[in-house]
RNA sequence: GGCGGGAUAGCUCAGCUGGUUAGAGCGCAUGAUUCAUAAUCAUGAGGUCCCCAGUUCAAUCCUGGGUCCCGCUACCA
């Protein structure tokens, strides 16, 4: 922090398609805060700026099934989204969103600067479009003949068989994958970064100026780096999205992780804008070398927020770059992943309602448990436990403690410190020393452990207690209860400040408790924050415990979400109907029952299966992808139904002479389809 | 498959540039205590530091190989 006036800290946009569950709270939202509210503790000029990232493919295709808009679908997250994190206690001085008129505006200009300047590559091409679904397609949606090897199902960048690299207009009877169809040229231009030539400086700032970052941020920069960066397309063939700034960029828009982004500096702006005198000018945050940035992320974004953004902001020439990501890895829930499609999550807006009042014991856990250096675990047992065995008893109690003893011997008024002991001073000198640690962690983004020193805090006010017996001693000698009490008040206030980077509800109640109106990091340590004669609060808890029934509830509600959307997965939104088609269509199939002899994973594969299948007619091979759903083991011996007349396709090397007949739930399950009774091989389906 | 990260006590995690009796919290056991939300305090048990080889006087740490988990990427008629 040494040489910086100021912090600007950035989370993650979260992606406007559905609530934010505790994997993103855990990852990014949470250390982010406790950074934050540190440093502003620390009276430092911060600002932390977040919003929703409503662009991009995904809402476009929640929009279309459930069949509105995709403004409506980024208009119900963003308040959602935006409502909980409030009532979270994420202080975000601005959390806007990137379809806002600024954003788009500044997202434009952006995009512009580095047109106007020359420093993107515009590449003209025809581009295949597919007409039935109105939508330029990627290279690699495309696929027909190899024009160098013949091979009949190269893609429209690369051919797998002969390895060449190759373009779409060169492919020989070109189909899409979208749709089937035959797709049609058509010219159109997309504007590249050319991100190759900002490797020597990425290598220079990132390689040998930044070894401090973590491990995994570290690493996969150099991977990237040591692999070669190619030219990276800012624009897309889409419709959803910040319309391309150029004359004949129409059905354009920018990439979402050009624009998204950029929607750091542009709410960064928006604020600035609304309130000049307290923030001052955006440049001053983005673009004055006296500021520190910080983006905190999760790991699925480390190249994003090291390579390219940084790549876009060098480009434009003005911008400074990130002191540090601190990425953090993933959190798991009850020992599986976390998905948002199977609706395996616990949801911040749910947990708000299930626990009211309790926002500080997620904080805790998902900072006693934070995913800082590898995958975690969260558990509802772990919850429960963390909050009865650590905020309740250790915590709550300790503050409780030493609150009812200040009333039931001095009315509720601090104890002037009558009668000092050594052990005072003792206990008392641990206070800076506790103050320094939490210091160096934040500093370096070690939230869990300077969580853990918070806590050592209250453990020490609860050794001190214990040992100084306050309740014996209260017989014999008063003076020495008040002493007592004094010093376990001091730390109760030291508590407050302590914690309340990490828990600032709960710090907040404590502060009321102690009837103190004000506190800063600076007094940490300090062993007179209460004077003699100050009158405090009756006590009140701090925590509740958690009973087993309300973790039990929880559990069983994940499980019964879990289970009702697999449930409506199967009824509900089936795959849309097709065309109509004519019998003589169909009856160009042949269709015919086989039995598979042998199976086994194509080597280098994650998804295929090479089968070898008697038809009846003869003994052949095929390659399906159905490796996610059957073992080979699985597979051999099973009938099964195979489109019999389907031109060969060659396959990772190996010709595939036919297709398996699969039904495929909307969840995603697959199953072969097999007749009611085995027939005999060769039997024809129609 | 390529690349990156991870694997240490029952659980969650620390262990800086190779030498530590390998640590902490929770959980567990025993004892003390009763001001406090049966909370607290003390003591203790519990570890092939993922596996195999190598370098070294010495390896949890370095090198090579392997296994498992996660991410990026590729593949996915």
């Amino acid at each position: 922090m040494s040489d910086y006036k100021r912090i600007l800290v950035t989370s993650a946009l979260p992606y406007a398609n559905g609530p934010v569950h505790i994997g993103h709270l855990a990852g990014v939202y949470v250390p982010a805060d406790i950074y934050v509210r540190y440093q502003r503790m620390r009276g430092r000029e911060v600002l932390f700026v977040c919003g929703s990232d409503e662009h991009g493919v995904p809402v476009t295709q929640r929009a279309r099934k459930e069949g509105i808009t995709p403004q409506q679908v980024v208009d119900r997250y963003h308040s959602l989204i935006k409502k909980s994190f409030e009532d979270f206690g994420i202080g975000f001085d601005i959390y806007s969103r990137t379809t806002s008129a600024t954003h788009h505006e500044f997202a434009s200009q952006f995009f512009r600067k580095l047109y106007d300047d020359g420093k993107l590559i515009e590449r003209t091409s025809k581009q295949y479009y597919d007409e039935e679904v109105q939508e330029f397609l990627t290279d690699r949606d495309i696929v027909g003949e190899c024009p160098h090897c013949g091979n009949p199902d190269a893609y429209g960048n690369q051919c797998e068989k002969c390895g060449r690299d190759l373009s779409p207009e060169e492919l020989i009877n070109p189909r899409s994958k979208r749709s089937k169809s035959t797709p049609v040229l058509r010219e159109t231009k997309n504007w590249y970064l050319p991100l190759n030539e900002y490797e020597p400086w990425l290598r220079e700032w990132i390689l040998e100026q930044h070894k401090e970052w973590r491990p995994n941020v570290y690493g996969q920069c150099k991977s990237w780096l040591d692999s070669g960066l190619q030219p990276r397309a800012m624009t897309r063939d889409l419709d959803w999205g910040i319309p391309v700034p150029v004359e004949g960029a129409e059905g354009k828009v920018l990439y979402v992780w050009f624009d998204a982004p950029i929607g750091y500096i542009s709410n960064t702006k928006e604020l600035c804008e609304r309130e000049p005198g307290k923030w001052g000018e955006w440049q001053k945050w983005w673009q004055d070398e006296e500021t520190k940035l910080v983006h905190f992320i999760g790991k699925d974004n480390i190249v994003f927020h090291c390579i390219i953004f940084p790549s876009m902001m060098k480009a434009h020439g003005q911008y400074i770059m990130p002191d540090n990501v601190p990425a953090n890895e993933f959190l798991n829930l009850e020992n599986d992943k976390i998905s948002t499609s199977k609706n395996w999550a616990v949801w911040l807006n749910e947990y708000l309602e299930d626990f009211p009042g309790m926002q500080d014991v997620l904080r805790y856990v998902l900072t006693a448990n934070a995913p800082e250096t590898k995958d975690n675990d969260f558990t509802w047992k772990d919850f429960q436990a963390r909050n009865n065995s650590e905020l309740v008893a250790i915590y709550g109690n300790f503050v409780n403690r030493a609150v009812v003893l200040t009333h039931k011997y001095f009315g509720g008024k601090v104890p002037a410190d009558a009668k000092p002991e050594a052990i005072d001073a003792e206990t008392l000198a641990q206070l800076p020393q506790i103050k320094a640690a939490i210091e160096d962690y934040i500093e370096h983004y070690k939230f869990r452990e300077a969580l853990k020193e918070a806590m050592n805090l209250a453990r020490i006010g609860n050794k001190y207690i214990s040992d100084t017996e306050p309740w014996k001693v209260a017989k014999t000698d008063l003076d020495r209860t008040a002493s007592i009490l004094y010093t376990s008040l001091q730390i109760c206030a030291n508590l407050a400040i302590a914690f309340s980077p990490f828990l600032p509800f709960s710090s907040a109640k404590l502060q009321q408790m102690l009837c103190l109106d004000t506190l800063s990091w600076d007094q940490l340590g300090n062993a007179g924050i209460l004077p003699a004669g100050h009158q405090i609060a009756p006590a009140q808890l701090m925590f509740a415990k958690i009973e087993d029934a309300q973790i039990d509830a929880q559990i069983a509600k994940l499980q019964a979400s879990k289970a009702a959307h697999e449930a409506a997965a199967k009824v509900s939104a089936p795959a849309p109907a097709k065309a109509e088609c004519v019998f003589e269509d169909f009856e160009k199939m042949d269709i015919r029952t086989a039995t598979v002899l042998e199976a086994e994973k194509v080597p280098n594969t994650d998804k295929l299966l090479h089968l070898k299948i008697d038809t009846g007619l003869d003994v052949r091979e095929l390659v399906s992808g159905i490796a996610q759903y059957y073992t080979p083991e699985e597979m051999i011996g099973k009938q099964i139904c195979i489109l019999a007349n389907l031109k060969p396709r060659k396959i990772k090397g190996i010709v595939s002479q036919g297709m398996i007949l699969m039904a495929q739930q909307p969840d995603g399950k697959m199953r072969v389809v097999s007749p009611e009774e085995r027939l005999d091989n060769g039997a024809t389906i129609g």
